[in-house]
DNA sequence: TAGATTGTTAATCGATTAACAATC
DNA sequence: TAGATTGTTAATCGATTAACAATC
């Protein structure tokens, strides 16, 4: 059922969760396409055509009820239940992701860290387990974790890829400007700051250049 | 001339470019369109048409030349100036972009870090000129930086992006979960982590759940 | 009910894929 | 030259936009 929800509108819906809980906290409770669309910064049109992806959407001529449409996406997207996460290759970038609060519990909790630098490991203080790199695919399946971030330098990243997806990892979030090769059945989402930049200075010529 | 480039087409040559740049560093001169195909994981056609939006491509029967082609796309996408840029917010996560070596210049350079915690700046020690938020609009202006990294809590997120927007800032990388609110000539590309976890989760349950 | 807003169908738009002639 | 690989045109595919009947 609901068969398949093009990606674009999966990312768009996972904004818009966002953007839900936020207005719920601020104690608001309906909210119509048109003011969605207008926060997201797009057509009213396609906010709707996104929710309806979504399947039975119990709504009405009055906007949709704002905690009704959270639970519904929760609901739909698998958010509800808690992710297993970790976090590999501890330097800065890895260990601030290690101690954000909001990763501590609830939508994700990082439950484990790894570092190929066995000093580091044992010296650090944190509330995860930290273990060294070499103990990633048997850890990654005694623990069942599910997601993982890969924060390493370039030169590992694949590698350390190799190991999580050994161990059985369903989703990676790639940190490293590498091309992380995997079999379909792992996804990976590239997040790398240099490309994004690159992305974002590009645009800016070309639109100067045209 | 070349007129406009698809989004994802630009996406796509940023991370060829930085696939090129490996390939030049491991010392090979040629590659084929079907050769890069499979180290991006897309087809051989996707590849040659997205260089072909480049423009003239002087190539021939045998392959593209490694170090031709980024040069191309460094002239094409404007990577060759380097880039002046800034970081907002010096949490766990700022400090460690801010202290990355990749952004101490080249591509990218750090010129300045703020933060609004004044403690914060006189203490901390960095290469990298720090001051207080309510210097942003003043500071962007005088160092005419022109893309901005926001790291700050999202409760201040729209405020400080605003202070950069009124500093002239043209690109902002936007780490919040908030929906910054920009004119159209300022471009944001958003890197949320919460935002990729779900996503990343939204579609590995819809793949079991469809 | 009447007004407003949704859900959905149809139409447009754009990007990707395929195929093939042009080129080295 | 012959083989291989590109650049580009045409065809397919999918997503977005528009419009409107259905609904509260």
């Amino acid at each position: 059922m609901a068969s398949s929800i093009p990606l674009p509108a999966v990312a768009r819906l996972c904004t818009l969760y966002q953007v839900l809980c936020d207005l719920n906290e601020s104690g608001q409770q309906r909210v119509s396409s048109s003011a969605l669309g207008e926060i997201l910064g797009v057509g009213a049109h396609n906010v709707r055509k996104d929710i309806s992806y979504l399947g039975e959407t119990a709504s009405a001529g009055g906007g949709y009820n704002v905690i009704n449409l959270i639970e519904l996406i929760a609901l739909r997207m698998g958010f509800n239940r808690e992710k297993v996460t970790c976090v590999v290759g501890l330097g800065h970038l890895g260990s601030a992701i290690l101690h954000h609060e909001r990763f501590r519990g609830g939508e994700f909790k990082i439950v484990a860290g790894f570092d190929s630098n066995i000093n580091l490991i044992e010296t650090m203080h944190s509330g995860v387990n930290l273990f060294p790199a070499y103990e990633i695919t048997e850890t990654v399946k005694k623990m069942h974790i599910e997601l993982a971030i890969l924060t390493v330098p370039s030169s590992g990243a694949q590698e350390v890829a190799q190991r999580l997806i050994d161990g059985g990892i369903e989703g990676i979030i790639n940190f490293t400007p590498v091309v992380i090769k995997a079999p379909s059945s792992v996804l990976v989402r590239n997040v790398d700051l240099t490309g994004e930049f690159r992305v974002l200075s590009a645009l800016l010529h070309l639109r100067e250049n045209n």
